[in-house]
DNA sequence: CCGTCGCTTCGACCGCCGCCGAAGAGTCCC
DNA sequence: GGGACTCTTCGGCGGCGGTCGAAGCGACGG
């Protein structure tokens, strides 16, 4: 009767949605937006589920192409598969309501707040900070908005003087090399693509920022916070979290 | 014991892709990036489920802020709540694997195609033409990508020659205006953003593509074959159908 | 005013999937 | 080689959620 000879391709939304759509790995893909790579325990122990739960989880994620996997030795080194992947869920974390979710120490609050001040982004930097950046390099003239967001000339300059190439080896021709991804503890937009990522590893490199142990949170140091008042104008009450 | 009065504030990534994650509500998603606002008795028809597990389904979407809803007499009218989420779905839709589903008719055939050739998403142009079209405006010297995708000044003397307002009430300073958004059909970059749907309405309005029936395909016109060879010089290859 | 139509509510069913613990395979180190 | 550690497979449990049909409500139109 009918013809199952014939096929179209059409995208199939609910199935990579499914992906995400536990709690347990929408968990895993937020901690792995850090860049980093994690074993499979690490994973288990954040979400709080027995590690045969977390291998179950993890075969899913990486068989969806969310995840690209490692072994080495005993361990099961997984990250997120690729940039544009991190994009993707970037977008997603943005537009979701806010869960609250219990804090047990004052630890955890500090964190929370240095959370929100200065985060990586998988390769750039996230938080008010980087809002503040963003703003003050729109301000200087750095950036323009006008039909998209642009570097400058200008801007081009500046990071030249910086001595951050503004051209790090282009991959497709059509990958924006300057993005803007919305920030979900702010409400505005912050630097990502190629030159945000650049400036965020010339801020590290030049011990701006440091990454404080195996979490998302980064630190402004004494020299970063000199370094963007003079560079950038910012303010004192930017410079400092909560 | 614990200390129930401290909480902090997370994304919840799992509840917004819980949305997304089932295949009925994927699909009306998919069939609302047209623009236009369903009856919740066409959604049904379309992917083919009862009236009441509609309602159910529509409850949810609405309550998640994905749809807006109106209200008239005996109907109730749904369209996607926000031209943001319109681009998010699009985003995902991108990224998500490939379904293959069977086809029924001669008819559902020549659909396909036709969609993959140009199609609206949201408020603007895709489909091979509509990757075409931003090629061919690269080529022209009117996009530029060096710094992210950008108008340059002569694309804004072509849009202005065309009689299309390039600066149409910006509603967001930090929202951009030219944006692209990958092609679920092709591989390949389209016009999006404020530009991208003030082209595709010019376009509408100068019966360069007319609207077929209640689909998402769109038909180039003879008048808009002319057109775009004329302007943008594009080929007869990339101005027809498969 | 009554039939039709669009939508909703409710109850019931059923299947999927996330969870764990136990057992086992592979790796590393003493 | 033996013990500790990481990850995996498997079986079984439990609950969430998508589905429908029946019944009801409100709007529209003859």
């Amino acid at each position: 009767m009918t013809s199952p000879d014939v096929y179209a391709e059409e995208p199939d939304l609910a199935a990579l949605a499914t992906l995400l759509a536990d709690r347990t790995r929408a968990a895993f893909c937020l901690a792995l937006l850090d860049g980093r790579a994690w074993t499979a325990t690490e994973l288990a122990r954040l979400a709080g589920v027995a590690p045969s739960t977390a291998t179950s989880h993890l075969h899913k994620l990486v068989a969806g192409g969310l995840l690209a996997e490692e072994r080495k030795g005993r361990h099961r080194y997984v990250r997120l598969a690729d940039p544009d992947i991190a994009e993707m869920i970037e977008g997603l974390a943005a537009r979701a309501p806010q869960r609250a979710v219990p804090v047990r120490s004052l630890t955890a609050v500090r964190r929370h707040r240095d959370l929100a001040f200065a985060r990586i982004c998988y390769d750039h930097l996230a938080g008010s900070l980087a809002v503040a950046i963003t703003d003050a390099m729109t301000t200087e003239g750095y950036l323009a908005w006008d039909y998209g967001p642009t570097l400058t000339a200008a801007g081009a300059g500046w990071l030249r003087e910086l001595g951050i190439a503004d051209e790090p080896s282009e991959p497709s021709v059509y990958r924006p090399h300057v993005r803007t991804c919305l920030d979900w503890t702010e409400q505005g937009l912050h630097l990502a693509g190629g030159v945000g990522a650049s400036v965020f590893r010339h801020a590290v490199e030049a011990s701006w920022l440091v990454r404080v142990d195996d979490t998302r949170v980064v630190r402004l140091t004494e020299s970063g916070r000199e370094a963007l008042r003079l560079r950038l104008g910012l303010l004192d009450e930017a410079l400092t979290a909560g």
